[in-house]
DNA sequence: CGTCGTATTGAAATCCTTCAATACGAGTGG
DNA sequence: CCACTCGTATTGAAGGATTTCAATACGACG
């Protein structure tokens, strides 16, 4: 399935050049496709995973659960994200993936991506670099839930999402489908949800933004993403 | 400076175990050993590192201002730990690394690094692994700080350093150094000073922590871990 | 002994949550 | 086509957690 596989090839190839020849190795990556529907766990904690999956299509979320019961989500994954590739060397997950939206995954043997590895030592590098691409997003991430209020923690999420769906190619002019609830959006940015009801009020009613059946439309981006004091610096985009 | 490298070896070996060879390889590394006083910019936001260090004592931290002027600290670092590894695949630096204490840091250039991987490609995976490593503490963060009370926030970071500073062998008994302010302990958890020192009050009122003068003194683990949600599994420790 | 950063406490204000009730919208079966 | 149902969205009002403001105390250090 060369889809999936064209798509890690873009992820990697945003900052390292990889040869033809390396990029052709990867393209013969033994790929199994399998496909979810929304609200399925596809990783969950304590597995020990011998392989690793491409977003083909579709949304997950990484999550954990606290003691509280609530179910806290950490990260959103995007088609072209190997949200599980981190069990290539931490073999045991401490969190679940589930899916959000329907999903197309591309499945690829860790065995196989080591002797990849062995075979073309620059493909290490730039697998190793996704992992720290992703690795930013949590980074930010702290930042915004753990010091934010409440409307710019949610704007941000909502410019994030953004842009890297539209560097994923999910984005037509201002608009892109964002298929989750207002209760989900609550457990990304750890507020509830009648507050986020009243946020993305708010952020409508001042002609920013507007979120509606699973549908964003950014109105304003100069103001929303200074709102948001959103800078993308730390996607890495070129 | 055989006390650095070995540190390194003391997180790689962690899990991975490398040969004598690759140790040997490991400890060749030219290393050059700075101190800086507390409260330096070890790391500036725009840098492009061409090396980068193992803490070899002392504590650092990565921080973002926000656009408010309000400094958020999203990681502490502790001996052994490579805050800025990453520079190796994402060159421009988006936070700020600054010393909590005095540090000693051993600094290796870049270029050596990339060369050592070249020839042992293990130690590329102990790396990575280390990369890995730390940003599971990034994930559990955005947990604590984005989805958790103020109370459990603060005894969750004072938990997870007790177990981070004691792997790193810088506990004695159920005590550890922790030379840092109120002010600092709100700049990492998303809460006032005054809300900091309020939940303090009410940790040592119930008998399960003490915090003073730069001395965090556990007097109920079982207890605290409990009130705190906190469960190692993230840390991947042995 | 004075000074300065840090810690501590009280009181008022604010942000956000919780509780509770209602409305909407898509799908289903009659 | 309509009534029904269920998940989601929306709104009001009250309560709680945390912040802000302001004042005082402590402690290390010169």
């Amino acid at each position: 399935m060369g889809a999936g596989i064209d798509l890690i090839l873009g992820k990697l190839r945003q900052n390292l050049d990889l040869t033809e020849h390396e990029k052709a190795a990867i393209r013969r990556l033994p790929v199994v496709v399998s496909r979810f529907d929304a609200q399925r766990e596809i990783v969950r904690v304590g597995d020990r995973p011998q392989r690793s999956f491409v977003i083909i299509s579709g949304l997950l979320a990484t999550s954990k659960v606290m003691s509280s019961g609530n179910r806290a989500i950490l990260a959103v994954h995007v088609p072209g994200d190997m949200p599980d590739l981190l069990s290539l060397h931490l073999p045991i997950m401490d969190f679940t993936i589930h899916s959000i939206s329907p999903v197309t995954l591309g499945y690829v043997e860790h065995a196989d991506i080591f002797r990849l590895c062995e075979v073309q030592p620059r493909v290490t590098h730039a697998l190793w670099r996704t992992t720290l691409l992703e690795s930013a997003l949590y980074r930010e991430a702290v930042l915004n839930v753990g010091h934010r209020d409440a409307t710019t923690r949610l704007a941000h999420l909502l410019c994030e999402l953004f842009i890297r769906l539209r560097a994923a190619g999910a984005v037509s002019a201002m608009r892109y489908r964002l298929p989750i609830t207002q209760s989900d959006l609550a457990d990304i940015t750890g507020m509830s949800t009648v507050h986020v009801n009243r946020v993305l009020r708010t952020l409508r009613m001042s002609g920013m933004l507007t979120f509606s059946r699973g549908v964003v439309e950014i109105k304003a981006w100069e103001n929303l993403a200074d709102l948001a004091d959103f800078d993308p610096m730390y996607l890495s985009l070129p």
